[in-house]
DNA sequence: TTGAAAGCGATACCAT
DNA sequence: ATGGTATCGCTTTCAA
């Protein structure tokens, strides 16, 4: 069967008016005397017509729509920064476009996005600086999430650097932690990156030795689960992990219940990000919690503002991130019990 | 700044060719003389074209894009179906438009996904009957995912009731369960009211009493650990809770952990889907395995067969779920260890 | 208040 | 092999 909605021309000849009434009546129905209004309008409803995108993109010379490019759509994290992002879009009438590319760079489709939307943020490492730049030349409207900005491309993020290197202290100083392993992989994630970075820097700023490496895996609960297990059941199992993530902590906590475990007494564990399972589990996680509904609504603004043409544009926007102790590290756990 | 990125025109002028030169550039190079598509493939690339999609979609009458409407777009389930829907549509050279509606129903903005796309795969409860009518009279090729059809348009589905039938059958046949909790809210979801109603359906069979409500929670982690800890705190704490979906038992499984309860001794806990994570907690967690890559895959056939305009379309595709028996239900767990 | 017509970007038919 | 031009659906300017 062909696709066949109802266009202007239609509803027109089944209202008995011309299209261009037919188009007033959607876009500035105060220009229609009222019983021709009425007319056009039992037409729409009784054909169904909604103007289609295509004509209008063509006519106005933008999509009415932003897209918005993740490594991946799994997980609490993605979930609120989406959030943030569609509700500023919606409150601006604007549709969303998601681009999942699944943990690998995609460029293909990620300039195919760019056909159909007005503008695009790009979460850190799903995007080539290459295709960035292409299409900041072309003046597509760009935003950064989650990595540093790429020439004039402006970027919002948390300062993971400092935020890791504040956590790694705490582990170090209060708790006594000769040395820390890291679980993730940073290899195509800015973010990942900066937070083993300062976890190093912290280790190095107090003459200890950090890891040679990060045991690089994806940052999941299975994984997490999975190399934790391994780790506890090797001779020299750690007695303090950092998670690039709350999720391959929830997966190290798995694993220590399954292997009689305590935390934090026999083996310490943080995260990153805050979800909402952090607070509940028990012994409570200890993390670093992100404004993530926040980072999505503010890229979405940053994406607004340069289609609406307001200059000038924030080039860097660095949101706070709040060090959330908890019982997972060695402190005394907060009232976050789980009710 | 103005969006101006290049147009056939630009391109016609730059190579010093009329623009039918360059639309047959991309579209059927044969027919163009070498180095005159030299010439234009040299203007294309300097200047960063791209045929603007809304251009091909006016002329073609097709969007070359799909759209997939989630009720959320956390966790792995979604996760795995995205992933196998997307696969299908790359295959045919097709972009895929995701719509997450937050467990709303959202039919203003499915409409207007609808002028965007030439299929639409609609997840169980995220639109109204009303609205996928609506679409499917005006041609909008149509596939519905985890729910029953609605009257021509095709589903795909897995049979809820009968695996849900099964594994309360297990629970109560083999464990000897007098009577078992559900927990999960039905309300707008097609799969959870299949799933509820084949656990009274096998209550009802062994003349035993089923729960006069399922527990309405949303399925995920943080509200099965909020919830099965209210549970255990309670007077008679049930023996046994089948959960909707296995991310529900995993939140159960922390409030288990942080209650000192064993699994399955003092609690028996079953899940749903097969996620990932089931496997490898302990005891393994006893769930039902739904095929969710093919879910996905097999409903962007589906909607391009439609599109191809392929007769007749398979009207009610029922796929296979698999009960697995691990440890979490009271059997002896299998050599499922989490390495 | 309404209609006729131009034009947005790309394609494909018809000429040349 | 290449160019001119009508066309797709819609909006908007200009006339009436």
């Amino acid at each position: 069967m062909v696709r066949s909605s109802p266009t202007v021309r239609k509803v027109a000849d089944h209202a008995g008016v011309s299209i261009a009434t037919v188009s007033r009546v959607t876009r500035r129905p105060d220009l229609v005397a009222s019983d021709t209004r009425e007319r056009v309008e039992r037409a729409i409803s009784e054909l169904g017509y909604r103007p289609s995108h295509f004509g209008q993109a063509l006519v106005d010379r933008r999509h009415s729509a932003i897209g918005v490019v993740f490594p991946g759509l799994s997980g609490p994290y993605y979930y609120d920064v989406i959030q943030g992002f569609e509700a500023e879009a919606i409150a601006a009438r604007l549709s969303v476009l998601i681009l999942g590319t699944h943990h690998v760079r995609n460029d293909e489709q990620v300039l195919d996005m760019a056909t159909r939307v007005d503008g695009i943020a790009v979460l850190g490492g799903t995007a080539s600086e290459e295709t960035i730049r292409t299409l900041a030349r072309q003046g597509m409207p760009l935003a950064l999430l989650a990595q540093h900005p790429v020439d004039d491309v402006p970027a919002v993020r948390v300062d993971n650097y400092a935020a890791m290197y504040d956590l790694t202290s705490h582990l170090l100083d209060t708790h006594g932690y000769e040395s820390i392993v890291f679980l993730g992989d940073p290899t195509n994630s800015p973010d990942l990156t900066d937070r083993w970075n300062g976890l190093v820097a912290a280790h190095r700023a107090r003459r200890r030795t950090p890891p040679a490496e990060p045991i690089k895996i994806g940052i999941d609960q299975p994984n997490g689960l999975k190399t934790v297990a391994r780790l506890l059941a090797s001779t020299n199992s750690p007695r303090a992990i950092v998670c690039a993530n709350d999720e391959t902590a929830l997966g190290a906590y798995a694993a220590a219940a399954a292997a009689g475990v305590r935390i934090p007494e026999d083996l310490a564990l943080t995260g990153f990000d805050d979800i909402p399972m952090a607070g509940l589990v028990s012994p409570g996680l200890t993390t670093v919690s992100q404004p993530m509904r926040e980072l999505g609504a503010c890229v979405a603004q940053i994406l607004l503002a340069q289609i609406r043409g307001d200059r000038p544009i924030p080039p860097d926007v660095i949101l706070a991130t709040t060090l959330l102790i908890r019982g997972s590290c060695g402190c005394r756990d907060g009232p976050n019990s789980p009710t």
